[in-house]
Parts: C-alpha cells; sequence; structure tokens
DNA sequence: TATCTTTTATTTGTCCAACAATTGAAAGAT
DNA sequence: ATCTTTCAATTGTTGGACAAATAAAAGATA
C-alpha cells in the first residue's frame, strides 16, 4: 500500500526532458551543467528507446562516449536516477529500470535531518483545503453510495487504532479515500504525495484519544453531509475539521 | 515571492538513514557504500551542529578530511543530497542548507511529455480546472493591485507573438502568474510540474491568431472580474475559457 | 551428462591528480 | 567613496588507476 505503481507500462516514463536541465521555467538563462544535460540525454534517451521497468541501460563507458563525458560526469547523472528511483545499479549486470520514486518521495521527508518549515505545513494545509473543501462541486458530482459505505468503513477503523501513528494511518486513508472520490488520478498522486507532511501535522495535532473521539465524529458528519448532499454543510464541516487539526501551528505563529 | 527563510527547530532524528546505509539492524549485515555512509555522516553533522536553512556546509575539501574519503565520493554524497532538495552549492560559495524537498517530490512525479493518454489530459483539466476556478476564495482574498497589473502585462505579451510555440508560452506564464496569486509554493510547484502536459493542450486548441485574439480577450474579461472583485463573473469566465481550450479532446473522445 | 567449483572478464566503486569555470573578496585606480 | 581589476578559493569536469563485485565461461568431479 505504500507505493501505488505509477503505471510505468504503456506509458514510457520519466521522460520529462525539459524540467530539470532546461529550467527557463523562470526565465532564468543559466546554462545547464553537464551533469544535468547528462540527465536529460539519458530521458530522453529512455523515452526514445521505448525503454521499460526491467530494461537495462547502456554501461557507463558507453554512456561516456556517446555523450562525450567524463566517467566521473556520468557517475553523478546517474546517482541522480538513482536517488529518483528510476533506476538501480549492481556491478557488473549495470543500471536497470525501476520505478521506486513515491518510496523515495517519502524518503525525502523521512530524512529528517531537517524540520519541515512552518511555510511548508502551511502551504500544504491551504493545498488540502483546495482539494478538500473548494472541490465540493466536483465532489457533489462524482460522490456514489459505495465511496460513502468505503469511508464509513475507513472511519470505523479508529476503534481499533492502539497508536497516534496508526490513528494518523487511519486519518490520512479516510481523506485520501475521500480525495479519491473525484476520480482525479493526477489530483490523488499528488496528494498520496503530500502524505508525509500531512502525517507530520496530524501527528502534532492530536492524540490517540484524540483521534478515536474527536477526529471519528467529525468524520462522521462530515459523511453525514455528504449522504444528504448538504453543500453547504460540507464546506462548513470540512474546513472547521482541516482548520482543527492544524490549530497548533496557528497558536505556534509568531504574531505579524 | 520565491524564497522565505523557513524557520526550522532541530529534532533530532532517530532513525529513517538514506535506507541504504543504516539499512538493517540485524548484524550490519548489508555493507553500505561509502557514499551512503557519507551521506549518514553528514546528516549527523547537520543535527549535532544544529545547522538550519541558510548555513552552510563544509567543503568538498574539508569534508574529504574529516571522513577520510576521496573527493568524488564527496561529490557524489552532495549530489544525492542536492537531489533530496536539501542543499544548494554554489561555486566558490559553497553549499548552503535549503528546503526544497516538496519541490523535489513534485518532480519525481513529473508528467511524461512524449506520449500522454486522454485521461490523463482529462484529469490535468480537471485539476487545472480546481486550482483557476474553484480556488476563487483564496484567490480573491490573496489578489493584490500588483498581481493585476503583472497580469495585464503578461497578456499584453501575446501581441508579441510570433509563432504559436511562443503564444502558447505567454498562455502558461498568464495561467501560472494567476496561480502564484494564491502564494501557496506547493500548489505553484504541481502547476508548473504540469507545463509539459499544459501546452499540448494549449497547442493542440488554438493557432497563433486565436491566441491573440480570442485567448487575449478572454484573459482580459477575466482580470475585469478580478478586479471588480465579481466572484460570480470570474468562475464562469474562467470555466468557459478552460473549457475552450479543451474542446478539441472532447471532441476526439471516441463515443462511450 | 549433470552438478558443483574455479577462473575469467566485465562492470561498477573509490580514489587521485590536473585543469577549467565561477565568483566572493581583496587590491588598486579614479 | 566608488568603480574596476586582480587574486584566490571553491566547485565543475575530465582522465586514469586500482579495488571490489559478479555474471558468464571454463574446468573438475560424480
Amino acid at each position: 500500500m505504500t507505493d501505488l505503481p505509477p503505471k510505468m507500462d504503456d506509458e514510457t516514463d520519466s521522460a520529462t526532458a525539459t524540467h530539470s536541465a532546461a529550467r527557463e521555467a523562470g526565465g532564468q538563462g543559466t546554462k545547464a551543467s553537464a551533469v544535468d544535460e547528462l540527465v536529460d540525454h539519458i530521458r530522453t534517451l529512455i523515452s526514445e528507446d521505448g525503454l521499460k521497468v526491467g530494461d537495462s541501460l547502456p554501461t557507463e563507458k558507453e554512456l561516456c562516449e556517446r555523450f562525450h563525458a567524463g566517467r566521473n560526469t556520468v557517475r553523478e547523472a546517474m546517482r541522480i536516477l538513482k536517488t529518483y528511483g528510476v533506476v538501480k545499479v549492481r556491478p557488473k549486470v549495470g543500471a536497470v529500470l525501476i520505478d521506486e520514486r513515491m518510496a523515495r518521495a517519502f524518503d525525502l521527508f523521512a530524512f529528517n535531518t531537517l524540520e519541515v518549515s512552518r511555510e511548508t505545513f502551511v502551504d500544504i494545509q491551504g493545498f488540502r483545503s483546495l482539494l478538500e473543501v473548494a472541490s465540493f462541486e466536483l465532489l457533489f458530482d462524482k460522490v456514489t453510495a459505495e465511496d460513502i459505505a468505503d469511508l464509513h468503513q475507513v472511519n470505523k477503523e479508529f476503534l481499533n487504532a492502539k497508536t497516534a501513528v496508526d490513528a494518523s494511518e487511519i486519518d490520512f486513508r479516510f481523506h485520501t479515500r475521500l480525495v479519491a472520490v473525484m476520480d482525479n488520478k493526477a489530483i490523488l498522486d499528488v496528494y498520496k504525495i503530500m502524505k508525509p507532511v500531512i502525517m507530520k501535522i496530524m501527528l502534532k495535532a492530536k492524540t490517540v484519544q484524540t483521534f478515536s473521539t474527536v477526529t471519528y465524529s467529525e468524520h462522521a458528519e462530515i459523511l453525514e453531509t455528504l449522504e444528504r448532499r448538504d453543500r453547504t454543510a460540507y464546506q462548513y464541516k470540512m474546513k472547521s475539521h482541516l482548520d482543527a487539526g492544524f490549530r497548533h501551528f496557528e497558536t505556534a505563529k509568531p504574531a505579524e
């Protein structure tokens, strides 16, 4: 359940050639480094050759010759792809394509050396508000009885939660299932990527008792508004629910 | 706007090493590579010294000497940290700590440029509708006169566009600037990542003449509703605008 | 023949040395 | 005091060398 398979089969993946190196989005005329150019070259190579998960990349030496780069440059480029979770390298056998990007995305925030900044928390919570509150039109348009039944089912799991971490997992699952109602893979994937930060927000705000009482009943009330197709009530309840979970961060906020 | 100094208090990171070094506690079974060990060393160095965003790391040479590693090993370790979005390296000035992890996480999720399925198009367009139409409350709450002036400025550039590609760049810049009004880095990052797909949608729907006439005036009308703070009109105009740009995909849709 | 062991060749991992490119800081000129 | 030039420190890139790992081939044994 950790990593959804971002479906790499038919869609040749990870070929956004215009992103890492040609960072011209901001208008910065900074020329890309040799390593970044090489990453782009390798990505276009992957997409043009139609390489899929399990296929092998050329050896380091071949990449050196093909792209006229030093071996250390090739190695740094491969190190980027390894860190992205796109390739797995073993001695002798070489580099084979994998897709562990979702796991790596979570690793970024398991990388606890730096605490997540308060601005990131605020941004993510604002994003959630957009995806779960402001989306009510699309949500009410798509929601089915099965969705609501599933959501009730997930919410019931709170009663079995032993630890706060367990409860926050369930909490996240509830909200993820709600976002899934919209039946939009792009939105759902983005929501899942935000999981580590959302979990931190949930954990910081609540204890295990809070989850099984307050959060549980708030979820139930939200589901009720969904069943009644009461848009106004849904917006109010969901917004209150999100704000409540985020209150601890606001108090820590310096007066401005 | 982009870089605000995120405060981060150090939380002693317990486990969660780089998933490769301290992978298994069972009797140090897997020997970590020198690069992974070095990443762990740097991580503990960061936490022990209490370094926060904006602080500098030691130079490559110092890291070599302190951890008895070759310079290429140090460089590959730093490359990992750069890919994680934790450090930013510039010649002469060295490596300074940043927190771009959320942007990097979204990068992992970047969409394929070459071959995008129709479902992806539909999903992205639905996402845009959420970010640009359903977001009107946040949008109207945050928008300033300067924002509107900027948007007018960007829109005027249509008149200088020679090719359809140029025009679509401007079109995307307009919408990006609009999304930027919400002052939410996470949302903005996600929108930028969708650029390849959005550009395809724009290019497929319009010619260069269409851009400089229809699109230009539609943008102007949208800005007018923003200036008047007319939420209803904004929603209607923006929704029509997005739908119009997407019409070609609906016609190509097979009957179902 | 079939299976296990050893050797071999190839590839990645690490380190070293050298030079180019970048740029903050110091020195000099106006 | 301000601008320009020079300098020096640091990162970026390349090439070479050797060690470590390992898949494949060769050899040994039953």
